[in-house]
DNA sequence: GTAGGGTTAG
């Protein structure tokens, strides 16, 4: 900013103060300053006698981002001057527009002038509706356009992953090949990675792995940090220290993904070790990073560490701990069992406890089998958000797991009462690139009773070498009977006989599911890998289990 | 002689 003030010096003195361009570079230079030199900007803005196209685009782009208030403002007295907007003007307005209204109106007005055969304008609407989530709006400025170009792929794109349509944005992609025949960049390829990694779909991480391998792209710092993520969210851990290791530079961001996935794959030692490499290259550690630190310490119930970490955080790096790291302390000290210390933990917080922290210590109440605790931390649940399907779920395993059937019983009513249901199980394989769904008890299926019937004849052939099927976690209050043949079809149970059915030889067997593994659930994982000599990687709602020879990389500690 | 559209990775 110290040389923008200078330069406005000398422009005065010389006389240049009016001079068109040096005001436009002096415009620049504060847009690329800080956002409290905007004022500034504003005032220098108000010296150019005649402001032409390019001193209103610079100024709308200075405000679009921070103060899009006056970028609008500033676009409004465009139109009254009579200043022709160019086609860099509307995505800089269209930026600074949050609402449809005005996304309409500019839409429009796009049209009335002309530009609707011009790119720049077009691909400006489309992340302006993706930003919005209108994704139809989007989707139809883009079929409509009869030229597009890279950008307007990639915006198309990165709007379908941005709004969850994650499939979606890969068959575009896949279609900008064919049809558009364009080269992707590293913009692009963010999308696409981000994409896969939410469907956790290893097979297609490969395949973006090579590809972005075989195109003249560089791995970057951003491009490298995305796929160690995104094998980290596929379950592959060689995968993501094999990136990590080939990158040539690497920051902040990239050492967090590498902790992150140490952590939500039971590697905390591991995670601990990178951390403090980390730190012994001089990179300060962030809140983000502090966060995964603190997920590796309680997926590895390190507490001490945990202890020492969080302690740290405000002596050692002067960060002001956030709610997510006091979240992450409460899950280390109730998966621990330190139920009690968990809770004075909670009421001696400095921050306002969210029903996130108060649903962390129920899941450990249950765990723990702790059930007073559990009816207390349910009451504080139920001031915060009384609708909440898990708390229920959570408070009637608690009854279940000490064989309080009754108590369960009234859980169950109230639930259904309030008219509250319980989100479904569900599973997801890859058999060669089909994605099949399970869902509990599921009869949808083609071969579903031939899966079924394989099931059941595996939970047999196990209860002769010690599998007992543990039902507490049943929400019904049903015969014993019965519960057993609920949880004998959950879905990932479903979805492994489903494999072993249709996997030749493949050792390793890859399932995602969307809620947490049931105890019964991962019991039976633990035996089946070493009755059929395979290794199972579950990705649950938290973290990662990698099965094999009969025990999980959880250490049943999750 | 010159600025300027997508997305910002954990």
């Amino acid at each position: 900013m110290n040389n923008v003030y200078k330069l406005h010096a000398h422009l005065l003195k010389t006389g240049l103060h009016e001079d068109p361009s040096s005001l436009h570079r002096l415009l620049l230079s504060c847009a690329a300053c800080a956002p409290d030199s905007l004022s500034y900007a504003r005032s220098l803005f108000a010296h150019i006698h005649s402001p032409d196209t390019l001193a209103f685009n610079t100024i709308i782009r200075a405000h679009s981002h921070s103060s899009p208030l006056h970028a609008l403002s500033f676009f409004t007295l465009m139109r009254r001057r009579f200043v022709s907007p160019d086609h860099y003007t509307f995505p800089f307005v269209l930026k600074a527009g949050s609402r449809l209204r005005v996304g309409f109106e500019i839409h429009s007005l796009i049209m009335k002038l002309g530009f609707h055969s011009d790119v720049y304008a077009m691909n400006g609407l489309i992340s302006f509706y993706g930003g919005l989530k209108y994704v139809e709006f989007a989707r139809q400025v883009f079929d409509e356009m009869t030229v597009k170009d890279l950008i307007s792929w990639s915006s198309m794109i990165s709007c379908l992953n941005n709004n969850g349509l994650w499939y979606e944005a890969l068959c575009l992609f896949k279609q900008m090949q064919i049809v558009g025949n364009f080269k992707a960049d590293e913009v692009t390829m963010l999308s696409v990675i981000s994409a896969v990694s939410s469907l956790g779909a290893l097979e297609l991480g490969r395949w973006i792995d090579s590809f972005v391998r075989r195109s003249d792209l560089k791995l970057t710092v951003p491009l490298g940090t995305a796929l160690i993520d995104m094998y980290s969210r596929c379950g592959s851990v060689d995968d993501f220290i094999r990136i990590f290791d080939e990158m040539p530079k690497r920051n902040v961001l990239t050492w967090t993904a590498l902790i992150n996935g140490l952590a939500v794959h039971g590697r905390g030692r591991e995670a601990l070790r990178a951390f403090d490499e980390m730190k012994e290259l001089g990179l300060q550690p962030d809140d983000i990073t502090f966060r995964a630190v603190l997920v590796a310490c309680s997926h590895g119930g390190l507490v001490v560490d945990g202890w020492r970490v969080f302690d740290s955080i405000k002596n050692e790096h002067n960060i002001e701990p956030m709610l997510e790291h006091y979240g992450c302390m409460v899950d280390l000290l109730g998966r621990a069992g330190l139920m009690n210390e968990a809770f004075e933990f909670v009421e001696k917080m400095p921050i306002r406890p969210n029903v996130v922290i108060w649903r962390t210590l129920l899941g450990a109440c249950v765990s723990h089998k702790n059930v007073d605790l559990a009816e207390k931390v349910r009451e504080r649940i139920y001031e915060l958000d009384p609708s909440h399907d898990g708390d229920y779920v959570l408070l009637s395993n608690a009854y279940g797991g000490i064989g309080k059937w009754v108590e369960k019983a009234v859980v169950r009513t109230s639930m259904r009462e309030k008219r509250i249901s319980k989100e479904p199980g569900y599973s997801y394989l890859n058999v060669d690139g089909v994605i099949h769904e399970f869902v509990s008890g599921d009869n949808s299926l083609p071969k579903s009773d031939d899966t079924k019937d394989f099931l059941v004849s595996i939970i047999r052939s196990l209860s002769d070498e010690g599998y007992i099927p543990c039902t507490s976690n049943v929400l019904h209050d049903i015969e014993d009977e019965e519960k057993e043949y609920s949880v004998s079809y959950h879905s990932e149970k479903l979805a492994f006989a489903f494999a072993l059915l249709n996997y030749k030889d493949r050792k390793t067997i890859r399932i995602m599911k969307n809620l947490r593994i049931c105890c019964d659930c991962h019991c039976f994982m633990k035996h089946v890998s070493h009755k059929f000599n395979r290794e199972i990687i579950i990705r649950d709602r938290n973290r990662f289990h990698h099965f094999s020879d009969g025990s999980c990389s959880c250490q049943d500690y999750w």
